[in-house]
RNA sequence: GGUGAGUUACUCAAGCGGCCAACGAGGGCAGACUGUAAAUCUGCUGACUAUGUCUUCGAAGGUUCGAAUCCUUCACUCACCA
């Protein structure tokens, strides 16, 4: 009988590594994190993993997902979630990936950040097994002299070992010295916090280090565990999915958008998203992949399902499917959305004004060259005449392949 | 602190007194072909009811009929020396 139970909870604690590993990129001291949930099976014993966030931009997107998926699966094996709001280390700004300084930012956007931050990331996350810490807590609290000694711990030729500070030093690009201090400080929460284990991007692995190197410093019994999570490409399917390169699928974005903004990727890039971001088992996409691979299935339709698993999980079926009926009747059909913006004009407008004004083109210097160049279609007819004026009357307006707009004349 | 080099559009990068709204590459947008995919080919890529006008080459002044180009000051970046 005991043996029964025992073998059904090392079976468990299988499984739960199974699904803590799976997508990682790195796993340092994988033997700790066994300890952790083998206690937390045996002993029902909690432990923690620290993730934080630079509150830089307000929205999440699929990129921020990965991370915030591991999380969840960590809560299920008994872990509390330590969320960082880097509000003090935002004044300073990441220097990660960055090619040059990166500005700092006042202090109200950052609050106010952080608390569409943590909204969102409550819609994946679940709330009771999070504690959320604000980092300028203890920093306000360290002073001049605690920054000081923090700072004998590490050694700059070990700082300029970092990759992308070595790429910049080479290059003869600017480092601030706040910069160096970056990595100090994110590490030195881990210190304060004494967490278990620390996750974030392969491109945080140094970062994620400190944080041990700083427990060992500072005579933290333990050293935290590190995982990292692989980058997650934009729709541009070369550089990191971020706001900043507009190359990002928001999770607050409306289901048709990010219909759209999935199918719109490439077939390579689609196997990465199924990878990372699907619920999918890894047998059954390389089961998809085969049936592409030979031509028994059609990339487009394994490349719809994932835009429909995605709309549904930020969303529910019913909007994903909706999505694509909408998204079929405009690409595939040719037809006009069921919705989009309405503009109404008082007067008579000559259509390049008019389509500015409906935010679909940016100035009338560039409308004037797309309807040369065939761009522009009202009620789906092509229009060659950059004179136009419309008259009373209601007009489809529509930019390219993808933007609309309805302008009503009274 | 000293000496030298540099700062050009979204990015890289030419231009070094008028032919400059500024070569070229990447990116982006659009058209053709498609599956709004990729690849490929083509066009466009400062603004303005526009064969013209206005504003742009780190900032401010100056020289000149005329300045991204020459001069002065300032700011920033880098290298070498201290």
């Amino acid at each position: 009988m005991l043996i029964a139970i025992k073998q059904k909870r090392g079976l468990m604690i299988q499984k739960a590594l199974g699904e803590i590993k799976r997508g990682t990129s790195e796993i340092i001291d994988l033997e700790y994190i066994e300890k952790l949930v083998t206690r937390y099976y045996t002993e029902g014993k909690t432990y923690t993993v620290k993730v934080g966030f630079d509150p830089t931009g307000a929205d999440l997107h699929l990129g921020h997902t990965v991370l915030l998926h591991k999380l969840k699966i960590f809560q299920k094996h008994g872990a509390t979630v330590q969320l960082i709001i880097g509000d003090f280390t935002a004044t300073i700004g990441d220097p990660t990936g960055k090619s040059e300084t990166r500005k700092v930012m006042d202090r109200d956007t950052i609050i106010a950040n952080a608390k569409t931050y943590q909204d969102q990331a409550f819609l994946i996350l679940d709330r009771d097994k999070t504690e959320i810490f604000y980092n300028s807590v203890w920093f306000d609290k360290l002073g001049a002299a605690g920054l000081v000694g923090l700072s004998t711990l590490f050694s700059v030729a070990r700082m300029l070992e970092r990759d992308d500070f070595e790429k910049r030093y080479k290059a003869g690009q600017s480092i601030s010295i706040s910069e160096f201090l970056y990595p100090l400080l994110q590490g030195y929460d881990s210190v304060e916090l004494k967490s278990d284990i620390e996750i974030g991007g392969t491109d945080q692995k140094f970062n994620l280090l400190m944080g041990r190197h700083l427990q060992r410093s500072y005579n933290i019994k333990k050293e935290q565990a590190v995982i990292t999570m692989p980058i997650l490409e934009g729709l541009d399917g070369v550089q990191k999915m971020s706001k900043s390169l507009d190359n990002y699928i928001g999770i607050t974005e409306n289901p048709n958008t990010i219909y759209a903004k999935v199918l719109s990727i490439s077939d390579t890039l689609m196997w990465r998203y199924y990878e990372l971001l699907s619920t999918k088992t890894l047998d059954e996409i390389a089961l998809l992949k085969k049936g592409v691979e030979d031509g028994s299935i059609h990339p487009k339709i394994v490349k719809e399902n994932l835009a429909i698993e995605l709309v549904a999980r930020f969303y529910n079926e019913e909007l994903a499917n909706i999505a694509k009926e909408e998204f079929d009747k405009v690409f595939k059909s040719n037809e006009v959305p069921s919705e989009m913006s309405e503009f109404i004009f008082e007067t008579p407008i000559w259509i390049c004004k008019a389509l500015v004004d409906a935010n679909i083109e940016p100035s009338t210097s560039q409308a004037r060259r797309d309807i040369a160049q065939g761009a522009i279609k009202i009620n789906q007819e092509k229009l060659v005449d950059d004179q136009l004026q419309l008259e009373n009357g209601e007009y489809i307006v529509q930019v390219g392949k993808r933007k609309f707009a309805k302008i009503k004349v009274l």
